[in-house]
DNA sequence: TTAACTACACCGACCGGTCAGTACAGCCTA
DNA sequence: TAGGCTGTACTGACCGGTCGGTGTAGTTAA
């Protein structure tokens, strides 16, 4: 194997870990699995990745920047309410699968989510600063929060066309709370 | 052991699952604990639930029916999304480690949240029937779900005044809600 | 006596992590 | 420029431990 490619098999096992949560679920994201979907050894995940552990918080990281970066890349005179909605429909790196398999982890082990909790804080912060109506801005953030994790659990289910008319009623609130 | 008791161990061992989840997560929640817990063999647990997905079946039904009990035992003249919001609030036997707990195993089993599934439409159903502005209803429903996601995984973590505020704002939506 | 219930030993599967060893590229030195 | 050395990137066998579930014998209340 050539250098390039095995210095990326860094990279390969963390799309090979994405691809198992998202294809099977979390309990199925066992290190041999990881390893045969990135087609090397369970010591050479292990080698790179030090723990399972290691692993899932290279998984998070990674669809947190994804999120993060989206969110940064709105237009600067996008409200914060905005850019908040627009960077969950825009991330593809955190998709409801992986999320739902990362907070079905943080049941064990509830500080793997603190790099999400100051994410979301910040993000809070960024909409209630420049809202008129403080109050509402947060129930705006929860309800776009509320629509993430609906979507990640399958619960309502919304179809696609109510969708769109739900995240334009908060684009259009978006617009409003400034003021 | 009398009777009485020995009759009463189907619901000892659900309130020693419901404990072990609670105070040590889903991943301590084994067979054996449950046992130890509810102060009998994993035998007897084994008899009473036949397998370990029963049992947590039985403990998510539990919670559900609790919480549907707290809705219907709203007032005649509540409004469906204040009834939503107040069963949520008044609902100890579905405490946010146990729902927590119940989603992430449901991250490895999905229909397990079929029950859920269907309350979560129904209710939704109730809040959109008896709203004039059915969108903004279903806003307000997706921030009432955002705050029991919000509490369950801890990621804003709001303060207990900041959280009555909030409530109270959603109390005044659903009485405008209607007309 | 029977049916409900319980205790306990045990099985098989799985999983995370360790570890000795291999392959190979680049570097230094005599 | 050949030979030795080192660091990186693995491999795959293995170990310790856990857990769900089974089989069975025993106990007790009705």
């Amino acid at each position: 194997m050539a250098l390039a490619e095995r210095t990326n098999n860094r990279a390969r096992i963390l799309d090979a870990a994405r691809r198992i949560v998202e294809q099977r679920g979390t309990a199925h994201l066992t290190i041999e699995a990881v390893a045969a979907e990135a087609a090397l050894s369970k010591g050479g995940v292990i080698y790179h990745y030090g723990s399972k552990r290691a692993l899932l918080a290279a998984l998070r990281d990674a669809a947190l920047e994804d999120l993060s970066a989206r969110y940064a890349e709105q237009p600067a005179d996008t409200s914060a309410l905005a850019a908040w909605l627009r960077a969950h429909r825009a991330s593809t790196a955190a998709p409801p699968a992986l999320g739902a398999a990362m907070l079905a982890n943080a049941a064990e082990d509830p500080e793997m989510l603190d790099p999400l909790r100051r994410f979301v804080r910040a993000r809070l912060n960024d909409v209630v600063a420049e809202a008129a109506d403080p109050d509402l801005a947060r129930l705006m953030f929860l309800a776009v929060l509320g629509l993430r994790f609906d979507e990640m659990f399958g619960l309502v289910g919304f179809r696609s066309e109510e969708l769109n008319r739900l995240e334009a009623r908060l684009e259009a609130f978006a617009e409003a709370l400034g003021t």
